[in-house]
DNA sequence: CGCTAAACTTGACTAATTCCAGAAAAGCTG
DNA sequence: CAGCTTTTCTGGAATTAGTCAAGTTTAGCG
C-alpha cells in the first residue's frame, strides 16, 4: 500500500490536521478515482462517524489547496485522485464507469494548442477517452 | 438563422415525427450548447405546453439516434448540440459556464493516440479546455 | 491551560434527472 | 380511412448529488 504522510501534506498546505482530513486524504491516495460516497463510507469505517457534510467540506478544502483533483466524467458523480501536477488523462468505461489513468503530455502536445482561443485565457486542458473496458466488452459479447 | 429540416432528419433516423421533437431539434440546432431548461422554455414558447418529461425523453431519443450530442462539463447541467461527427471540442469558461466551440482534429492528432490503452476499446476522445472568457476576465480585474 | 478561528455536526433544502402508470397520438395494415 | 399496435406524452413522486445555515467542537497558538 502506498504510504503517504497525510499529516505532513496537510501541514505543508497550511491546512489544519484533523482526523477526517487525514482519513479522507489517505483514502483518496490509496483508492484513486473514488466517488464521494465510497470515500465517506471508508472514512466512517475508520473513524466511526463522520458527517456527509464534513466529507464534502474536506474534499473541497483539499481540492482548493491542490492536494487532490476533482474529476467528473459525464454521467458520473464526482471522483477524486491525488495525482496532481502530472499530465495524465482518463480512460472511462461506458459500461461500468470505471476510470483508468493514461499517460499524456499536454504541455508538449502541439495538437492541443488552441489556435483560435477567441480571447479566452486557457488554464487547463482535460482529455477524456471514452471506451469499453475488457471486462465490460466480454460481458456484452 | 441556419434552417434545418428537422422533419427529414427525424425520418432519416427512423424516429416518429412529433411536434415536440421537431421543436426540440430545431431549438438545439439554432442554439447550440443549450441546457435542458432553456430548451424546455423555448419549446413551450413555441408549442404552448410541453412537459419536462417529454423534453428529457426527446433529448434522450435524439441522443441515442445520434442526431444530437450531449455534453456535460463538470459543474454544469447537461447541454446539447447538433454538431455531431466533426471533431470539434469545447472551451468552457470557469466564470460563467459558457461554452465555445473550437476546431480540433482528433483523428489526425498523433498526441491523442493512446499507446497504453490497457485493453480498452476506444470509442471517442473528448477534449475540454478550461479557461476564462474575455467578459469574465474583465469583470474580475 | 485557555482562547479563537477554523472545522465539524445536524438537518433542512435545492437542482437535475429519472421512474411510474395511465392517457393520447402516430403510423401501419387491410 | 377505421382499427390496432406501438410509441410517446402527461403529471406526480422518487432519487441522487450536492449546498446552505446555525450551532457545537476542536486544533493550534500563546
Amino acid at each position: 500500500m502506498p504510504v503517504i504522510d497525510a499529516t505532513a501534506l496537510l501541514r505543508d498546505a497550511s491546512l489544519r490536521v484533523t482526523r477526517p482530513r487525514v482519513a479522507v486524504l489517505s483514502m483518496v491516495a490509496n483508492h484513486p478515482h473514488s466517488d464521494t460516497d465510497s470515500i465517506a463510507t471508508a472514512v466512517r469505517r475508520e473513524l466511526g462517524s463522520v458527517s456527509t457534510q464534513a466529507v464534502y467540506d474536506v474534499l473541497r478544502a483539499l481540492t482548493d489547496a491542490g492536494l487532490v483533483r476533482r474529476i467528473e466524467p459525464a454521467g458520473s458523480p464526482a471522483r477524486f485522485e491525488t495525482r496532481v501536477g502530472d499530465d495524465h488523462h482518463h480512460l472511462v468505461c461506458r459500461g461500468c464507469g470505471g476510470i483508468t489513468d493514461v499517460r499524456g503530455a499536454v504541455g508538449a502536445a502541439p495538437c492541443l494548442d488552441v489556435r483560435d482561443s477567441r480571447g479566452f485565457t486557457l488554464e487547463r486542458t482535460e482529455v477524456t477517452y471514452w471506451g469499453t473496458c475488457p471486462a465490460c466488452r466480454a460481458r456484452t459479447e
